[in-house]
DNA sequence: TACGTAACCAAGCAAGCGCTAGTGTAAATG
DNA sequence: CATTTACACTAGCGCTTGCTTGGTTACGTA
């Protein structure tokens, strides 16, 4: 049963269970699949989760959980000022998002399929993760290293940052951190 | 069974799977479901589609083909300059994402449930859209209008405007033009 | 009137689904 | 040594799924 425990075993079935919820969407992957993956019996399963909707809710909950610890670091650790501010945030997300991708486009694609209340305690996390987004890109609106509406602006960034998951091929020439980087180039006002 | 036809039948019954897939995703809406909706009973759907890959595919191209359509038209009645072209691309991006919003969200989040036949031609489709903006943002490059990576500003873009269908409230202050609008400005080089 | 066709329906099949019940066993704990 | 805990197993229940079958109805055309 165990509920909130993140046990070792508990981490790795939650590992692969993010890798088939990627490949084959949640809805297709069966409790037999993620079993045999996991090279136990569908039975057995459900001593680890209470249910297949609480597997889902531990993979976002620890993709979200690692980016909020991976964005805080970079803050702490990064030369106190706006423009290097908002290359740590856009570099830490990308950093995340491909160190750990399997947990965030679950975390991206499959949100809606959380229950309401795994969604709301959920939504809590996330909101204190885009929180420190916009944090770093008022200070950004303030140094006028951008300009635009803070909402608008923010929205586009994340959105052209989590887009790349659709098309990046970590195996190409550029790594996460030139994409990052151009990202912020294309945006900052000269 | 009709595989290509479009009869206006068929086209009501495509817009009304739309809704319900963006509703309840893909895998989500039963036969029943969607049958229900069109006031018939399951059996019957499949006089219109042979299977349910079918009417994802008909959602899908019908969508596509609409956005392509738009595209091109605000191409050629806009000004012939390469910023104007590129307000005019974002424009009529967004236009035709909330006019057409369930049949692109499913474009967008369900393409991957096609299967490889249907996928393959809709896949053309799709890069006759796409080639339209390279085009655009080729023109807007060699101008100095905006610097960077053709292919990684093409993508910025696109991801930046895609991801507006999960936070953009038709009924909130702003319009789509105003959104497009904003975009462009954020990434021209002044 | 006779025919072709598009549209529909009631009923149901075979397969697959999430999940439960009950049991076995080896290691940790008192 | 006795008990608990963690983990795994087998067997299968109850239900839903996409899709098929075999037939009826409505209507435009010859």
């Amino acid at each position: 049963m165990n509920v909130m425990n993140a046990s070792p075993r508990r981490k790795e079935l939650t590992r692969l269970a993010a890798q088939l919820f990627v490949q084959e969407g949640f809805d297709r992957t069966t409790v037999r699949m993620l079993a045999q993956e996991m090279g136990i019996k569908s039975g057995s399963l459900f001593h680890h989760f209470k249910d297949k909707q609480e597997i889902l809710a531990a993979v976002i909950e620890e993709g979200t959980q690692n980016a909020l610890g991976i964005a805080k670091a970079a803050l702490q650790s990064c030369p106190n000022n706006a423009e290097a501010r908002l290359h740590a945030m856009a570099r830490a997300h990308l950093e995340t998002l491909f160190t750990d991708r399997n947990a965030h486009v679950v975390a991206l694609f499959e949100w809606r399929r959380l229950d309401p209340a795994a969604s709301a305690h959920l939504s809590h996390l996330r909101d204190a993760y885009e929180g420190l987004w916009v944090e770093v890109i008022d200070d950004a609106l303030a140094a006028g290293l951008i300009h635009g509406d803070r909402f608008l602006v923010s929205r586009f960034i994340l959105g052209a940052l989590n887009w790349t998951v659709r098309w990046y091929d970590p195996n190409g020439p550029r790594t996460p951190d030139e994409l990052a980087d151009e990202l912020v180039a294309m945006i900052l006002s000269r």
